[in-house]
DNA sequence: ACAGCCATGTAACTCGTTACATGATTAC
DNA sequence: GTAATCATGTAACGAGTTACATGGCTGT
């Protein structure tokens, strides 16, 4: 049992490459990076390059992904692009698999939980950073939305992509009110 | 360069042991496991049992931690308490690390973000079934929170425990609101 | 000339997971 | 007697990272 590789499910990470497949265009696997540093960085993760290469050759053996060779400028570039299989697997990945819950990594509120350890002031002092940090991931999730505007409607191309960067300009709301009120009962000076 | 492995930094998960070792109790790796499901699994991630065993035997290598070994009712137990030593790692650690960003990792998001492959009843589905999910979740971190009372004013022993409650209290709501304004936006018959 | 970006990969390694293995104590 | 919980580990494995290696093209 499952020693065929087509048997085992494929990580979440593959599945995310392939939908960034599915928006119309032929990608390298270095625009690929690109995109997901755009996008699924802030709910998922940005893959790093070395990664993106494996699981493109992963998808390419499963043939979910098919690839077209170039030499445009003299430069060898290798174009990707979802196969008719690719979609379907996609699609029944998004329609058969549970919802499942999300996972959050907070080093901050890590480090909130053991403040007892150092002093207010140096959980003041990250907690203001946090808030900085917050602030420039807000400012380019809002630079993302505002691009997708035009395009956002019922119908169109980056309707869903606009549903969920809302869904995050929401979270670093969130972000933003709950390191404010930690900071409030830290007595933050401010 | 490197060989040694006192030079190379722990990952987080150590800390985060390491922190709940502060509490004032000597703890067993099964005991360890459970205050890492009620506390850690919010902010960080439940780690497996085998990994906290792992984890202990390494932190009791680099003498974080002390291993005491009872036989109290006829089965073998080992405890474990932080050491001073691994006082000073875990609050040099809590004073120099740069904040760090939070890294979320969501399922729901993500195919949020390719809904156009499937159609929004299959999305809307995966919604709602999220915010049960969310439901369970943000009512047992709210008993967490209430089995807290009492001691989470300043100097208290549960101060900081209670402040990141609150945090992922508040992170809940957004993610019930995030959800449930995205199913209004899919035109949600509810 | 030189820096920075475009483009593609390999190798080594670590974190963390699942599956497996063992056995004692407690509650029904 | 048998299921659940307490308690401790080993082994195999996969996902994803960093470091390394290569080279062409673009702008100054």
């Amino acid at each position: 049992m499952r020693q065929d590789p087509h048997d085992r499910p494929l990580p979440v990470t593959s599945y995310a490459l392939l939908g960034l497949l599915t928006f119309g265009d032929e990608l390298t696997g270095y625009e690929l990076k690109q995109r997901a540093d755009i996008t699924l960085r802030f709910y998922w993760v940005s893959p790093a390059m070395s990664q993106v290469y494996s699981e493109l050759k992963r998808l390419t053996e499963l043939t979910l992904v098919e690839a077209s060779d170039d030499l445009d400028d003299g430069r060898r570039t290798t174009r990707y692009r979802i196969t008719a299989q690719g979609r379907e697997v996609l699609e029944a990945w998004m329609s058969t698999t549970p919802a499942g819950f999300s996972t959050l990594k907070h080093p901050v509120a890590l480090r909130l939980l053991m403040g007892h350890v150092v002093d207010d002031a140096t959980t003041r002092a990250m907690l203001t950073e946090y808030l900085d940090e917050v602030g420039a991931a807000r400012s380019d999730l809002r630079e993302v939305r505002e691009s997708l505007r035009g395009a956002d409607a019922p119908g169109e191309a980056f309707r869903y992509p606009a549903l969920v960067a809302d869904w995050g300009l929401r979270h670093f709301d969130s972000e933003e009110d709950a390191a404010r009120a930690a900071l409030r009962e830290l007595g933050d000076p401010g």
